[in-house]
DNA sequence: ACAAAAGTGTTAAATGTACACCCATGC
DNA sequence: GCATGGGTGTACATTTAACACTTTTGT
């Protein structure tokens, strides 16, 4: 080949922050993996691996979480390009970083583990991380919490059908904060992205509540001219 | 050595959109190279080259910037990672995109264009780009509007002192609206990020307008405490 | 004296916030 | 029948939006 690369290339990476919200223990958890190799051999860190020359960095993603996790058609979307000189021990390491949205109903279990250890972690019982990913985390934490004010990506953590209190117990979860459940329904009733379905909320010891579902065609033809998402 | 990488590696380049504020001609500017190499040789494209080994990612932009404009200490910010895999014909090549804020006055000439054919354009008069620069240029673009509405941003577009009038300018020309001049100033009054200083504007024709400087320490500060920059 | 931009307050409309009770269901 | 969360409206406070004239300076 006639074209030559002048300098010794980097390895590049992607990683991904994979997050779920806990509905039960009231808190938003990651998804970690123990490492079986040196180097931090048996830390955690982030499920990922290094991308193949036949993929886009997007596809490296997606595989690299069906290998580690059995995550498939989940949320993703990229954070960050980490290239400092020193965050791999070994060489040359530039991670592409993602963070990726599922909803935990039913796949808790289901998450298939293959020969990796991976478990979900509360975000403030964090154990320490292999390379930076500790600050890629934190870093990707933040982003989500700001993206949840002016995006609709809260939907990604629900099963398709949810209640109103579900959603409002989301944001305040994520967010750390408190709604009033008056305010906080007449909002998402005047932003007129969700549907209202027929069925209500099975299997619990008290009113049954309404199920809604997140229109995101219309979303997306309301964004289009110019509507702007902010809870 | 005993590690070794199981794929050919991707080369990894940085690619900068450098924005800046034509105030003579009310629109805003992007600085361009004209390619001196194939492929797309002679086409316009955007400041940028390979990743050396030994420089972070935010070095190797601030470095190309250097080198083939002339261009530097100017505001950096990442943008996205490119890595689709035929988006260099030649070979698999992933780009770290930057974009960046400069303040025009008195750089424009000064912008030392080197052996490099280096031009500003206007945003609405674009040549067509090398690779998928084209695309990258107009997320990077989307990215900037976005980005002014909620980060002071703006002001890396604007020499130190500016006027009041100039700031407004600014937004409108790249949020392509128009503010009441009465209620811009109320609103930039009651974000209290600007420091009133003592000079006026010279050699204008008209009523000198006050100059004001933006507080970069006073809005690291109130962002702390969880204050919102919002115009 | 006139052209060109600087500077400055008030009012009405819209939006956000605080707040409390009855309803439906399972046990 | 009681415990649990579901569902609903109103009044007040705050924020935003519309709007026009006087001031200063250079030519």
């Amino acid at each position: 080949m006639s074209f030559t690369y002048k300098y010794a290339r980097p390895a590049v990476t992607v990683d991904c922050a994979v997050f779920a919200i806990d509905f039960e223990k009231e808190n938003l958890k990651v998804l970690l993996i123990r490492r079986g190799e040196e180097p931090f051999l048996n830390h955690w860190a982030l499920p990922g691996g290094f991308v193949h020359t036949d993929e886009s960095l997007i596809e490296a993603a997606h595989r690299e979480l069906q290998e580690e996790t059995g995550l498939t058609s989940i949320y993703l979307e990229q954070l960050y390009t980490y290239g400092n000189v020193d965050r791999d021990p070994r060489e040359r390491v530039i991670s592409v970083a993602w963070f990726a949205l599922v909803n935990l109903e039913g796949r808790l279990l289901e998450a298939r583990t293959d020969a990796v250890d991976a478990a979900w972690f509360s975000l403030d019982e964090l154990p320490s991380l292999a390379f930076d990913h500790g600050r890629i985390l934190s870093e990707a934490t933040e982003r989500l919490r700001g993206k949840l004010k002016y995006k609709p990506v809260g939907f990604e953590l629900l099963p398709e059908l949810f209640t109103l209190s579900q959603l409002q117990r989301l944001y305040e979860i994520i967010l750390d904060t408190s709604f009033d459940k008056r305010n906080f329904r007449k909002k998402l009733q005047k932003l007129d992205v969700l549907i209202e379905t027929d069925e209500i909320q099975k299997d619990v010891s008290h009113r049954a509540a309404r199920l809604y579902r997140f229109d995101r065609d219309k979303y997306r033809d309301l964004e289009s001219r110019g509507f702007y998402f902010e809870l």
